[in-house]
RNA sequence: GCUUGUGUGGCGGAAUUGGUAGACGCACAGCACUCAAAAUGCUGCGGUUUAUGCCAUGUGGGUUCGAUUCCCACCACAAGCACCA
C-alpha cells in the first residue's frame, strides 16, 4: 500500500472538488462545528492540535454523510508576544514571520487531511479582520463598557508588559514565567463584570460538559450577602462591609480593612500610629503573590489607633485593624470579623488577643472557629433560631428596616485589563485630546492600521513601541480638530479570538463583521471543542462579546456556543507533559512521514478516553498501522454482491449502531475497537460481499479518510465524502440466542447459550439443570431466584438448618 | 486549604439503568512460513490451582441476591481556584 501516494491523491481531490465547502444558501440542515484556531508559532503544529481537531473532524465528516450542510472552519490567532519576541530575535518583521508560520501550519493541517473549509480561513492580524475587532471595541466604548483607570497592575519586567490577572497566575508571567511585580499604570478595562449575571444565567441554557460549566460558575464566583454600615466613632464616617453571614453580626469583635483602603489616606491626621500603618502598607505592597500564598496561615496586621467602630446592631465599640488578608478588590475592602465562626478571623483574633464571642451553638471555640450550623445565642432578637437561612432573612429585614444595611451581590470576576505595551496587536482606536478627553476614532477611519516600523522593540519605560512613531502618535482630535495624541497601547491576544467564530460565517464581508442574514442561518455554533485551559478565559471573554453584540441586536441568539467539550492532553511517552526541556516531544510530521495521516488520526483517537489525558506510546501506534493494513488487504476477498453476508449481518448492524452512537458521545476509542472486531470477523470468513466491505469503509472513513476513499474507488463506487452514512435496523442488532449466566449466591457457576425468547420460568428451570449448578445447590434450601430476562439467573440458597 | 476529576493485568484502556471484570490494542511467549530475519498467520496471556475452586478493579467499612458501578471514611495522583468575607 503506497500510503503517501494515496494520501496526496485524495487531499488533492478534496481540494480540487471543494468537497468540504460550506454552502451559505442551502435548504439543508446546518451544522456548525468549531475548534479553537491555532496560534501559529514557529515550531509548527504539535500533537495536541491534532487531537483537538480530530474529534470534531470525525463528527463533521459523519454529519456531511448524514446530509447536513457543515461549517467546519479554521483560521489563525496570530497576534501575540511569542511571534513578536521571536521576530525581534531573528530581526525580521512580525508580519513576515506570521505569514511564514501560517504557511507552515496550513501545509501541516492539509497533510493530516482535515476537512476544513479552506475558503473561509481567517487571520486575526490582517487589517480586514482587525478592523472589526476595533469596531466592536468602539461599540463597547460607545456603550460605556470601556473605561480607563490608574491602578496597580501585574507587570512582567521581562516581557515589559502589563498582564491580566488571568495571565499572571501564581505570580508568574504566563508567557516567560518570570516573577510579576506590581506597578502603577494607566489601564484600559472592559467592563465584563456588567455581564457577570448574564454570563452566569446563560449557562443554564447551554449544553457544556458539567465540569466546564462548573469552572465558569466558579470563575464568575457569584455570592449573595449583605452590605452593612458600621460607623467610625471618632470621625463620624460610615464604613460599609460586605458579608455572606449577616446572621453572625452579634459576634463581631473587630473589623479589618485592606491596606490600600482610602479611609487611611483621607483621615491620616486622626490616626495616632500613622507611621506604623504606613510601614505596614509599604510591606504589604512589596509582598509578592508567592509570599502571600506561603503565609496564608500566618496573619499580620496593625491596629488603627484612633478609630473605633460601632456595631449597628448592638452599639458595641470594637477596634479596627488593617491587614492584607482583606483585599481591596473584593467587596468593599472592609470586613466585619466574627472570629468565633470564621477561620481567618479566628487566627487573626488569636494572634492579636481579641475576644472571641460565639453566637452559634456547637463546636469548641477554644480550639477552632465553628463554621457549622446551630442554635443562635448571644444574638438579641435572633436567639433561639436554629436555621441559618431564617436567621439571615430575619437579620436582613432588621437591617433594611433600620436603614443600616441591605442585601447585595458580589462577584469574584474582575474587569478585563485590555491593553498591552507591545507592537504585535490591534491598535486601540482611541485619541487623547487635552480638550475633549478620550475620543473614539471615527468608524469610517477603521481599520486603524499598525504602522510599518523598523524598530518595534519595547522601550525600557514599559511604553509601547508605537509611542516612538511620531507619525502615528500625533494626530488631530476627531471631535475638535486640535492637535491630539493617539493611544499607543495595543489589545491583548484574547481580543481577536473573542469573535472569530462570527467571522467564519461571512469572512469576506467588507461592510459588516458578518451579515445578519448569514448569522441567522449559521448561529449557534452547534459544537465547540477545545482545551480545558481556555474554558475560564477565552470562552468567557467570547461569550461576553457575544452577549454584548446580542444586546445591540447584531447577532441572532443570546448564547454563542450550544455545546462545549474539551479534549485531554497528549502526554509524552514518559507520562509527563510534553516539553522541549524534557526532550519528550513527539513531532506529528515524523509520525505522518513514518505511518501516514490515517494511522496518526486513528491512533490519537484510539489512545483512550478523548476527554482524559493519555501518554503517547510509540509501539501502540503500530497496532493501528496493522489494522489499516488488514482493512486494505480485505479487498482481496471481496465477492460481488449487494447484500450483506448472512453470517455477518447481525454484527454489521451492531457495529453501525455502536460506531454511530460512540461518535456522538466522543467515545472514539470504543468506536474504533468495534471496527477492529468487525475486521477480525471479516478476516475469519472465506469471503465478504462488496456490501460488507463498503459499510466498513464508510464507518471507518471519518477516522481514516484517505485509505477508505481509495479502497472505495477500487470497488467502483462514487467517493465516500459524497455518499451517505450507513443505517442499521434495530431488529437485526438483536441476536437469536444469548449466553445465559447462572449464579449461585452471586457467583458464576455456569453458562449456557439459549434462545433469546426463553421465558423466565424456562430460564430458571434450565439453570437448575446445569451440572455445576446442581453441585452448588445440592442439599441447600433455595431462598429465592432472581431472573433478568436475556441475561442471567441468580439462585439464592442457604444451608438447611 | 477549597472545588472538580481520576485510581482496573507488564502497558494504553473496555464494561447500558448495579448483573459474566479485563472488550479492543500494545508488549511478551510458543508454533507455522523463511537459509535467516522482518512482515504475516495461528495459539496462549490477572494471580494461584490438577479440573472443581479460591483471590483480584487504590485502602477500610456499609447497602444489596449480586458492587469497578451506589453510600461513608481514608490514601495517592492530576487539573482549576487560591485569605472572595
Amino acid at each position: 500500500m503506497d500510503v503517501k501516494r494515496i494520501e496526496a491523491k485524495w487531499q488533492k481531490y478534496w481540494e480540487d472538488h471543494k468537497s468540504f465547502k460550506a454552502e451559505d444558501n442551502s435548504d439543508k440542515k446546518k451544522f456548525y462545528a468549531l475548534v479553537e484556531f491555532p496560534y501559529p508559532s514557529g515550531v509548527g503544529m504539535h500533537l495536541g492540535h491534532i487531537k483537538a481537531y480530530a474529534g470534531l473532524e470525525v463528527v463533521s465528516r459523519k454529519r456531511r454523510m448524514e446530509g447536513y450542510n457543515v461549517l467546519f472552519p479554521i483560521g489563525y490567532d496570530a497576534f501575540g508576544l511569542p511571534t513578536e519576541n521571536s521576530a525581534i530575535k531573528q530581526n525580521i518583521h512580525p508580519r513576515v514571520l506570521t505569514d511564514r508560520n501560517i504557511e507552515t501550519f496550513a501545509g501541516q493541517l492539509k497533510k493530516v487531511g482535515f476537512s476544513f473549509d479552506w475558503d473561509r480561513v481567517i487571520d486575526t492580524t490582517k487589517p480586514e479582520y482587525y478592523k472589526w475587532t476595533q469596531w466592536i471595541f468602539l461599540k463597547m466604548f460607545e456603550h460605556g463598557l470601556v473605561f480607563r483607570d490608574k491602578t496597580l497592575v501585574n507587570y512582567c519586567p521581562s516581557c515589559r508588559v502589563v498582564l491580566s490577572n488571568e495571565d499572571s497566575q501564581g505570580g508568574k508571567c504566563d508567557i516567560c514565567h518570570s516573577e510579576i511585580v506590581q506597578k502603577e499604570k494607566d489601564v484600559w478595562y472592559l467592563r465584563i463584570t456588567a455581564y457577570a449575571d448574564k454570563l452566569l444565567e446563560g449557562l443554564k441554557k447551554v449544553d457544556y460538559l458539567p465540569n466546564i460549566k462548573l469552572q465558569q460558575e466558579n470563575w464568575i464566583g457569584k455570592s449573595t450577602g449583605a452590605f452593612v454600615d458600621f460607623t467610625i466613632k471618632e470621625i463620624g464616617e460610615t464604613l460599609t462591609i460586605y458579608t455572606t453571614r449577616c446572621d453572625t453580626l452579634f459576634g463581631v469583635t473587630f473589623m479589618v480593612i485592606a491596606p490600600e483602603h482610602p479611609l487611611i489616606r483621607q483621615y491620616q491626621d486622626k490616626i495616632r500610629n500613622i507611621d506604623e500603618i504606613h510601614q505596614y502598607q509599604e510591606m504589604a505592597s512589596h509582598k509578592s503573590e508567592f509570599e502571600r500564598t506561603q503565609l496564608v496561615k500566618d496573619k499580620t496586621g496593625v491596629k488603627i489607633d484612633g478609630f473605633t467602630a460601632i456595631n449597628p446592631v448592638n452599639q458595641e465599640e470594637i477596634p479596627i485593624y488593617i491587614s492584607d488578608y482583606v483585599m481591596m478588590g473584593y467587596g468593599t475592602g472592609a470586613i466585619m470579623a466574627v472570629p468565633a465562626h470564621d477561620d481567618r478571623d479566628y487566627e487573626f483574633a488569636k494572634k492579636f488577643n481579641i475576644p472571641i464571642l460565639p453566637v452559634i451553638k456547637g463546636g469548641d471555640i477554644s480550639t477552632a472557629a465553628y463554621t457549622g450550623d446551630g442554635e443562635m445565642i448571644n444574638s438579641g432578637f435572633l436567639n433561639g433560631l436554629k436555621d441559618k437561612k431564617t436567621s439571615i432573612k430575619k437579620m436582613l429585614e432588621y437591617l433594611e428596616e433600620n436603614k443600616i444595611g441591605h442585601q447585595g451581590t458580589q462577584y469574584k470576576m474582575k474587569d478585563w485589563a485590555f491593553n498591552r505595551q507591545r507592537y504585535w496587536g490591534e491598535p486601540i482606536p482611541i485619541v487623547h485630546c487635552q480638550y475633549c478627553g478620550d475620543v473614539a476614532v471615527p468608524y469610517e477611519e477603521l481599520p486603524l492600521e499598525l504602522p510599518d516600523i523598523e524598530n518595534f522593540e519595547v522601550g525600557t519605560d514599559g511604553e509601547s513601541p508605537l509611542a516612538k512613531i511620531e507619525s502615528f502618535v500625533n494626530c488631530k482630535c476627531p471631535k475638535c480638530g486640535k492637535d491630539a495624541k493617539r493611544e499607543t497601547d495595543t489589545m491583548p491576544q484574547w481580543a481577536g479570538s473573542s469573535w472569530y467564530f462570527l467571522r467564519y460565517i461571512d469572512p469576506h464581508n467588507e461592510k459588516e463583521f458578518a451579515s445578519y442574514e448569514k448569522l441567522k442561518y449559521w448561529m449557534n455554533v452547534d459544537w465547540y471543542n477545545g482545551g480545558m485551559e481556555h474554558v475560564t478565559r477565552h470562552v468567557i471573554y467570547s461569550r461576553f462579546w457575544y452577549h454584548f453584540l446580542y444586546d445591540l441586536g447584531l447577532v441572532p441568539t443570546d448564547e454563542p456556543y450550544q455545546k462545549r467539550t474539551a479534549q485531554g492532553l497528549i502526554l509524552g511517552p514518559d507520562g509527563e507533559k510534553m516539553s522541549k526541556s524534557k526532550g519528550n516531544v513527539i513531532d506529528p510530521n515524523d509520525i505522518v512521514e513514518m505511518y501516514g495521516a490515517d494511522t496518526l488520526r486513528t491512533y490519537i483517537l484510539f489512545m483512550g478516553d478523548y476527554g482524559l489525558e493519555a501518554p503517547w506510546n510509540e509501539s501502540s501506534i503500530k497496532g493501528i498501522s496493522r489494522f489499516i493494513d488488514k482493512v486494505y488487504h480485505l479487498k482481496e476477498k471481496v465477492i460481488s454482491s449487494d447484500e450483506y453476508s448472512k453470517n455477518l449481518e447481525s454484527l454489521i448492524h451492531k457495529t453501525i449502531k455502536k460506531v454511530s452512537d460512540d461518535i456522538e458521545t466522543m467515545k472514539f476509542n470504543t468506536a474504533i475497537a468495534s471496527l477492529m472486531t468487525l475486521v477480525n470477523k471479516y478476516n475469519s470468513v472465506d469471503a465478504i460481499t462488496k456490501k460488507d466491505y463498503e459499510v466498513l469503509l464508510k464507518l471507518f472513513n471519518p477516522f481514516a479518510p484517505h485509505v477508505t476513499e481509495e479502497l472505495n474507488e477500487i470497488l467502483g463506487n462514487k467517493p465516500i465524502c459524497e455518499s451517505s452514512w450507513p443505517k442499521y435496523e434495530e431488529s437485526k442488532t438483536i441476536d437469536e440466542t444469548f449466553e445465559m449466566v447462572v449464579q449461585v449466591n452471586g457467583k458464576v457457576r455456569g453458562k449456557i447459550t439459549i434462545d433469546t425468547n426463553t421465558s423466565k420460568e424456562e430460564m430458571e428451570q434450565l439453570a437448575q439443570q446445569i451440572d455445576n449448578v446442581k453441585i452448588h445447590i445440592k442439599e441447600k434450601e433455595i431462598v429465592k431466584i432472581i431472573t433478568i430476562p436475556k441475561k442471567l439467573v441468580n439462585i439464592v440458597v442457604k444451608e438447611i438448618s
